[in-house]
DNA sequence: TCTTATATCTATCGATCGGTATAAAATAGT
DNA sequence: ACTATTTTATACCGATCGATAGATATAAGA
């Protein structure tokens, strides 16, 4: 019962995603949002709210789509194999062909002026929820007796993103694909037992 | 024959140092930096040209300041020294007390605007150069035995720069020194041989 | 003291930032 | 055809961006 939408709110979010992928939070302005969504600000406005909600919107687009392998690697029956599905994931991930390289959480996380804090301090927690997560995972084989009793859950799943964090900034500078595997591979030799 | 400076050029970019640290290239306005520099707009493109140039001083004082140790890793006898000294001194450097956490290059190497991209490559180029000296101090390893034939030089220098640029990142989230060299104690057990 | 040279201050430049007021255009229901 | 409702495009908002013009203040040399 009135006008209806002339463009795809799912599609145009794909397109704002690849932006901000590439550009960052700030980095990526109204203008180069608009031009590569095909729409005007006020279409902008109306149908995602502001920038901030825009970008949000967007991670979790980003999550569903391109990081559904860390719940997936949660999945693997020991330590061992998540802490390798998730290194591979990654280093597949940031270096998949169709988007910009790296990592979009790690590529807005970093500094920002004092305005975009708030977008930061998400991007931190979600970062820090993996980290939790994984930690839990590795007291639960270190409890079954998978890993050794004097390995450190905390220290361990803390390499582990670590490592992937390099990776995404690794991926972002055009370390390639195969590159990357090698060291998810030379990080793994540093586990336990 | 002139008027004299009423401020202390060094004195005043090290303050400009901190502002870029804690928000990168794009995130420190010239608002932030003036402020903090207790100097006006003029004094600055006059003293340093304009904030681009203004960032590069900074980022040579950052090196010189604080990566010396990078330097001082690489005289150590043993390939294994070097990269222990390297990331360990990484570790300390990134979460010593008396300025931001973190590493100034990484913190603005990622993402930024198209008007940044300058700044950007070069901070790559430096990133790469480290990099590839390592490297050629690996090889020169693997020429003399002490590590063993089929160990990649190349691979190993890049597990060492993503473990380094992961620290970084973590230390901006603010993860502890102890932490940090916990991951460092970690990562050098995957050393070759 | 007068000139010359540089530094400083105030005030502002044009461009761009994120965001919006306004009104025309397009649909569905009556 | 008319009304209600939403989207669209144009044109603009105040604020801030990096950068500078012009005038004033402060020194050294003649």
């Amino acid at each position: 019962m009135a006008r209806p939408r002339e463009f795809c709110i799912d599609q145009a979010l794909f397109k704002a995603l690849n932006v901000f992928w590439r550009h960052g939070f700030e980095g990526a302005s109204l203008s180069d949002l608009t031009e590569a969504m095909g729409i005007t600000r006020p279409s902008l406005y109306a149908a995602y709210g502001n920038k901030e909600e825009l970008f949000r919107k967007a991670l979790d687009l980003y999550e569903e789509t391109y990081m559904g392998f860390t719940q997936e690697a949660l999945k693997e029956p020991t330590a061992y194999a998540v802490a390798e599905k998730l290194l591979i994931g990654f280093a597949e991930a940031a270096t998949a062909a169709g988007h910009p390289p790296g990592c979009l959480g790690t590529n807005s996380v970093l500094v920002c002026s004092e305005a975009s804090e708030p977008i930061r301090e998400e991007l931190m927690r979600r970062r820090a929820a993996l980290e939790a997560t994984l930690r839990r995972r590795f007291e639960k084989a270190k409890a079954s007796g998978e890993l050794p009793s004097d390995t450190h859950p905390g220290d361990l799943a803390r390499f582990v993103m670590t490592t992937v964090h390099g990776m995404s900034i690794q991926a972002a500078g055009g370390v390639t694909r195969q590159c990357l595997l090698r060291v998810a591979a030379m990080a793994l030799k540093a586990w336990p037992g």
